[in-house]
RNA sequence: GUGGCCGUAGCUCAACGGUAGAGUCCUGGAUUGUGAUUCCAGUUGUUGUGGGUUCGAGUCCCAUCGGCCACCCCA
């Protein structure tokens, strides 16, 4: 039941648009997603970090770019009035992870390969694959400069995919070269798009100062058109970017890992450089990209650190289950190994311990709560997946015994006594998983 | 942020401007100590919310909240 926000005591509430609660049935495949994702991560020989969700504005700033999309119109940001910061809810995990490999001289030993999940808030307008406050895992590797790395991330991506039981995502791939060869394209870039002005549209026209790159990536087929002319970045690129991109090349074919080449994908955020890619997807509408990552050498210096190449990529968890999701793949649903019935006077005390003594022996019980008929105990207990139902009534009570009976087998049923009952019960639990 | 479609029971969905329904689920019983099946009975509800038009609004209008789709953007 929704109502309006801000409404008065007594209505309901609901959750912040676009922000949204996982509900158990769904969190089992989530589970085994996250579960996945983080022992591939750890085989790959990434090792586990975890920054704070709120950072200085200044960082986002800094390290995404004043005029990209995110910083302008999507961060959720306030003034902390307490102490006078200007603080943000992470829109990304990039620059965080930087920020705390310079703050904590985690190159000090040399390069690192660093992997983080958790929430990321942006301010957009929700749609299907696109959230207010979505999950992502991040991989990050400090301090290597060739494009070995770069083909590593993009390969351990590939392998990831089969072992999500997930088909049918292609590779983009770019090269947008360095800072200087950027400006030396950029400016010829933006000489062109003004011979063309007068057919651009309102955000070309914008971004032509600011973010001209990222005109090229227009939809709009007048735009397009002239962004079909426009000077290719690759012709910009010198021999030492071009090297770098051939190495990855040539890397990715040895893997047997295909991609497109996309001359018009950019990244929205300011900190790349040379490789650029994306995992898209046919299968997800407007939101196909399910994971995007490249290169980012100048970051650590634009964060005060002391210079450091740096590659990683970021993927979308709700993206990603999604695809899971609708590949039919039904999540293992946890079953308990037993459920304790208890009907009748003084049963209670005595199912409380032996549920008890059972979970000390390693097995998954649940013990009936709430009351009711021995039936409607037993629907429950068949409802609950357990495999074995344990009924006590005042008659086994009275005899120091135990029933056990087998829900997934058989209707079987046999009386045991209570003493040694965890070793019995132990074995009719092999023989009902048989 | 812009545009379009939509919002009815926990879930999936019906109802010409005229008494709010079906399936499923849930609860109880048939079987007073035993589960998916079968049969019987019962509750499903401020029709997202707030206004307006009308003798009368789930239905029409306005606003608002939320969802979906596209733009935009990105994971």
């Amino acid at each position: 039941m929704k109502s309006s926000a801000g409404a008065g005591a007594g209505s309901a509430l609901q959750a912040i648009r676009g922000m949204n609660d996982v509900l158990p049935e769904e969190m089992a495949l989530w589970r085994a997603f996250g579960a996945t994702v983080e022992l591939w991560l750890e085989r790959w020989g990434y090792r586990a970090i975890r920054m704070p969700l709120v950072e200085q504005t200044g960082l986002f700033r800094r390290a995404i770019g004043e005029a990209t999309d995110i910083v302008e119109k999507e961060m959720y940001s306030w003034r902390d009035d307490l102490n006078g910061e200007d603080l943000t809810l992470r829109p990304e995990g990039t620059a965080s992870c930087v920020r705390a490999a310079i703050e904590h001289s985690l190159l000090y030993e040399g390069p690192k390969r660093l992997w983080y999940g958790g929430p990321m808030y942006r301010h957009e307008r929700p749609q299907k694959g696109r959230y207010r406050e979505f999950y992502q895992y991040g991989a990050e590797a400090f301090g290597y400069a060739g494009p070995d790395v770069d083909a590593e991330l993009i390969v351990m991506c590939a392998r990831l995919w089969p072992e999500l039981g997930l088909g049918g995502l292609r590779l983009e791939l770019n090269s947008i070269g360095s800072a200087e060869e950027r400006a030396r394209h950029r400016a010829d870039l933006i000489a062109h798009l003004q011979a063309n002005e007068a057919n651009l549209d309102a955000d070309a026209k914008r971004r032509l100062h600011s973010n001209p790159l990222r005109v090229l990536d227009s939809k709009n087929p007048l735009v397009q058109e002239i962004a079909a002319k426009a000077p290719p970045l690759m012709k910009y690129l010198g021999e030492a970017s071009l090297a770098h991109f051939d190495g990855l090349k040539k890397l990715l074919a040895a893997a047997g890992v295909e991609y497109t080449l996309n001359p018009r994908l950019v990244r929205g955020l300011d900190y790349y450089n040379l490789t650029v890619f994306e995992w898209v997807s046919d299968a997800l509408g407007a939101q196909g990209t399910v994971c995007g990552g490249g290169r980012y050498d100048g970051l650590f210096a634009q964060l005060g650190g002391k210079p450091a190449p740096g590659v990683g990529f970021a993927m979308g968890c709700e993206r990603l289950v999604a695809l899971m999701k609708d590949s039919g793949r039904a999540p293992t649903v946890p079953r308990p190994d037993a459920y304790v019935l208890h009907h009748g006077e003084g049963t209670l005390e005595y199912a409380f311990a032996l549920a008890d003594e059972l979970r000390s022996a390693g097995h998954a019980v649940v013990l009936h709560a709430g009351g009711g008929s021995f039936k409607s105990q037993m629907k429950k207990a068949d409802a609950s997946g357990a495999w074995l139902a344990l009924v006590i009534g005042e008659d086994e009570l009275r005899a120091g015994e135990v029933s056990v009976k087998m829900l997934r087998k058989n209707a079987e049923q046999h009386r045991i006594a209570r003493t040694g009952a965890v070793d019995q019960v132990k074995t009719f639990l092999q023989k009902a998983k048989e």
